[in-house]
DNA sequence: ATGAACTTTCATAAGATTCTGAAAGTTCTG
DNA sequence: CAGAACTTTCAGAATCTTATGAAAGTTCAT
């Protein structure tokens, strides 16, 4: 009803938009992936592109690019409707599968090609031979290496381990949320 | 001893700065404070910001801005020594506390930032009166925003958990961590 | 106080990323 | 199969980020 006192739906929407897309771009991805999938999220029904150009205010171009971006990332559809010629694009809603796919895929990656990198240089100082007093240097370097790999080490283990109990069910997940939440109290809500 | 042997261990170890650089990159930092502070944190000792400049190939002017950086986020002090004018950078070796800082100042932050945005928007639509028609869209809206708002708390509550866990001791991080390990099932190490 | 030794600042350059829009490419309908 | 309706591509523009290095600012031993 009234159209137009719906518009300030329409701005709270946008700002929800607009933080989904902070969210996205905190994350290393570009704004707008956040913005357009948002977006689509929040109508629930198949969008056309030229509805997101207007909405957003981005170029064809753009809503091309990233569309195929969100495609890519699993995290938007395509489809098509009898008797329409334009193609239709609909968000993925399960929000968990999204996140963690980008745990394992991006961030894990991440955190694997640094351990190979430690790995390579402990194992390259720890066999070579050293006069007493690089040794003590050299020993140093070794440990701190060390230490860097087992924060590595606890980083994806933690990752695997979310990804791993939101695979099933985000329940399990949810009760590990909760104690942390009261052990850190909070307050509202 | 013979200090072109000692070369490889140079690259092993700049390689290293450069992971940790990346792995910074990734956080959103800029990659020459990781590449610092790994620099600093693998030698162990002081340094002054022209030793850095040389090793690294930056400028003073970005060594500086840099270390400033560092300094801000509590990663790296600053020590004079008697008789010496130069300032020298030292690397803060307790890395969990660098990371839950982040963890807590800036992940933190972002969501809660978001969840605000989200409260905001739902508020407003819930209390606004629709027509029928439009009363079936706007529950569907409310819905999705809830469910973004459950995802951003399930990530709050992580983060604070594991700055929690980790403010007390790592080690029942450790235990998180290996149980994440053991269930995803990996192989090596 | 002076000035040599360092450090910080900041305008400008360099580089990287993202956006635009028109041209080229597709895909349907009739 | 012609052409209207859309979509994709991509070279260039705009924007944002980071680096440079010379000038200005500090600091300290004398």
């Amino acid at each position: 009803m009234a159209p137009q006192l719906a518009q300030d739906d329409q701005d709270h929407l946008h700002e929800v938009a607009d933080a989904v897309g902070a969210l996205m771009e905190f994350w290393g991805f570009k704004r707008a992936m956040g913005r357009i999938w948002a977006t689509l999220y929040l109508e629930g029904e198949p969008l056309p592109a030229a509805e997101l150009c207007e909405r957003l205010d981005i170029s064809t171009g753009a809503a091309s690019m990233t569309l195929a971006d969100l495609e890519h990332w699993g995290v938007v559809l395509r489809t098509r409707r009898p008797g329409d010629r334009r193609e239709y694009f609909e968000a993925e809603t399960d929000v968990w599968k999204m996140v963690s796919r980008v745990l394992r895929e991006r961030e894990l990656a991440q955190i694997e090609r640094a351990l190979q990198v430690f790995d390579n240089a402990r194992e390259a100082i720890a066999s070579r031979k050293y006069g007493v007093v690089e040794a003590f240097r050299a020993r140093r370097k070794l440990e701190r290496i060390a230490r860097l790999s087992d924060l590595a080490k606890v980083g994806k283990s933690l990752l695997m381990a979310v990804v791993q109990q939101g695979k099933a069910d985000l329940g399990p997940l949810r009760r590990f949320a909760r104690a942390g939440a009261a052990l850190a109290g909070k307050r509202r809500e």
